[in-house]
DNA sequence: GTTCCTGCAAAATTTTTGCATCAGT
DNA sequence: ACTGATGCAAAAATTTTGCAGGAAC
C-alpha cells in the first residue's frame, strides 16, 4: 500500500483519466502505478525496463501513448536533458516542484527544490506576460563527487 | 561585416577551435559564420536549411560533428524544447545568458533575460556543491497572443 | 455490443558512425 | 605530404502511426 504523496497522485490521474472519458485499462493503470512512487524522473526505456522486471509486459508505443495523454492532462511533466532521450516524472501540485542538476562527467541526477526560485519564475512569468503551465529548469555542471577529482 | 557580440562569439569559436588543435574547413566555419548573429536557437535541420538557402551546402552529418565540437569547447548551448529535436545557440560570456518560454498553444519561443535570476542560480549551484557549466531555463505556458482567445 | 485500448510491426525522425575522398596547415 | 575534416550512405535510437484483436464499460 502505498502513502502520502504517490497515493496521492494516483487517485488524481485515475480520477482526471476517467473524468476526461478514459478507460483505465492494463497498460496506462501499470505505467501510472510505476510511476506514483517515482521520486524522479524516468525515461520510456527505464519505465519499460521497469514494468518488465515487475512481469508487467506493456507494449513501449502503450507506454508513450499513457505518458502522452498524463502529459496532456497535466499529471505528467517532461524533462529532457540532452541524452537523446525525454524523461517523465509526475507532477505534484501544491507547490513542491522540484528541478534538476545533471552532472557533466558522470551523468548523475540531483533533483532539488527552491521556495524562492519558484516564486522569482512565477514573477519572470507574469512579467512576459506568459501564463506558466509548467517550467523545469536543468544546471549542467559537476556534481560535488565528480568535481573533486 | 558583422560587429559586436557576432564578431566577438565568431572570432572566439575560431580561436577556441585552432587553439584545441582543430582546422576550421568548411563546414565547420560555414556552422560558426551561420551561428555567429543569432539571436537564439536553431535545430540542426534549420542549419542544414539555411546553409543551404545561403549557397553554402553542408553535409547533415557534418553539422551534427560541429556542434557537438563547439558544445564541447563551450561555445555552444544545446537546449530542448520537447520538440524531439535538439537546438542549438552560441554562448555568449560575461552575462547576458538568455532563457526560453515555450507557447504550448502555437509553439513561439519568446527568449528572456533575468540578471536576478542567474545571480540565484549561481547561488543554488553552490548550495548544492554543484558546479555549473551551463543552465537552461524553459518556461511552459501560453504567449500573450494565444492566451487572448 | 460498442467503443476505446493495446500490442505488434512498420514507419518516420533525429542523431551517430564508417569509410573513402578531400582540404587545411 | 600528413593529418584531420567532410560528405555520403548506412546504422542506431527514439518516438509515432496503422491496424487487427482484445478489454473496459
Amino acid at each position: 500500500m502505498v502513502h502520502g504523496e504517490a497515493a496521492d497522485w494516483e487517485h488524481r490521474a485515475r480520477a482526471a483519466l476517467s473524468e476526461s472519458g478514459h478507460r483505465a485499462g492494463g497498460a496506462r493503470a501499470a505505467v501510472i502505478e510505476l510511476l506514483a512512487p517515482q521520486s524522479c524522473c524516468l525515461s520510456a526505456q527505464e519505465i519499460s525496463e521497469d514494468l518488465r522486471k515487475a512481469g508487467n509486459d506493456v507494449g513501449i508505443a502503450s507506454i508513450y501513448r499513457a505518458l502522452e495523454l498524463l502529459h496532456e492532462l497535466g499529471l505528467v511533466q517532461r524533462v529532457e536533458f540532452g541524452e537523446g532521450a525525454a524523461r517523465f516524472e509526475p507532477v505534484v501540485p501544491g507547490g513542491e516542484h522540484h528541478h534538476h542538476a545533471v552532472c557533466d562527467t558522470c551523468g548523475r541526477v540531483t533533483a532539488f527544490e527552491d521556495e524562492r526560485l519558484e516564486r522569482q519564475l512565477e514573477r519572470l512569468a507574469g512579467r512576459l506576460r506568459h501564463s506558466m503551465s509548467g517550467h523545469d529548469l536543468v544546471i549542467h555542471g559537476d556534481c560535488p563527487r565528480c568535481a573533486r577529482r
